[in-house]
DNA sequence: ACTAAAATATGATAAAAATCATTTTTAGGA
DNA sequence: TCCTAAAAATGATTTTTATCATATTTTAGT
């Protein structure tokens, strides 16, 4: 469903709902540990997410990881497509082709639907509101 | 969502569904080729499925793979289940671990009622039932 | 300016998934 | 009974994904 990778991606983003804002960054380090993610792997990931301005980050001494107000807009699907570059979502269930309307194969009809549901809330989602159900206890970030 | 390896899985056992029975057994080379998938690779997948009895299989001269009657009624998800191992399906969209009802993480609350309903229906949809949706014309087996 | 603390870039290694190749077993037919 | 065509078993290789390690910028503070 979502790779090794978004999920590391979105925690380490929900982190950093959490825990910074543009007077507050944190460090690779620090987002780390507590989501229990290997360092220099998520260094890379939140790398990757800075330059395409899903999340903030400033270099240097006193630098690090933040989320600005309008970084904190986006959709949860606008992570995903960084790091997995979209193509597992818009894939046929059954062929390694993309999923065609017109000449559906078996499984489109029953489960084509649903995945465009799921496709549809992780676009509407946005990084803030998810953020705050953790906020609230409704939710919890897993390690 | 699905492994490389279900696909060709469902798509194999749909062939088998549409051109063999206890009659008309049909060889692997035979399988492979129309619906595009490296004989020796499709070939473990259909020993897997022979052993777990999805599908029937007799070996020696004239032997080969088919589908016998109860092997028909058995339902998509048994497929995934074998090749697969179910562990994509009931792991959390967050963490690598299992989806967790009583923590839930931040995803759970959209996601989970489409993902149970996909698997519901993969649960309860047969062999069958899709093979004869491509009879009828209103499902096609992709390469 | 200089230094140290940070992200960034690049590339190497390890683990997992997919693919390929070879051998062994089984059973029908001469 | 022996040969041959088929699946089954085993194990090697390749490709992809995940992980690790090292060197290079950038920037705040002195
Ligand atoms: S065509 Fe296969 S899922 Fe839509
Ligand atoms: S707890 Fe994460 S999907 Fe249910």
């Amino acid at each position: 469903m979502l790779s090794k990778s978004s999920k590391y991606a979105i925690k380490a983003v929900l982190f950093l709902a959490l825990n910074s804002n543009d007077k507050k960054k944190v460090m690779v380090k620090d987002i780390s540990e507590p989501i229990n993610v290997p360092q220099a792997y998520i260094a890379k990931l939140l790398q990757k997410l800075s330059r395409q301005n899903i999340i903030s980050s400033s270099r240097g001494r006193k630098g690090g990881f933040y989320l600005s107000d309008n970084n904190r807009k986006q959709s949860i699907m606008s992570i995903i497509e960084v790091i997995d570059g979209e193509k597992n979502f818009n894939s046929c269930m059954l062929s390694l082709k993309e999923c065609d309307e017109d000449k559906p194969c078996p499984l489109h009809k029953t489960l084509y639907p649903f995945k465009s549901n799921i496709i549809r809330n992780l676009e509407s989602i946005s990084i803030k509101e998810l953020a705050l159900e953790v906020e609230l206890g409704n939710a919890f970030l897993p390690l």
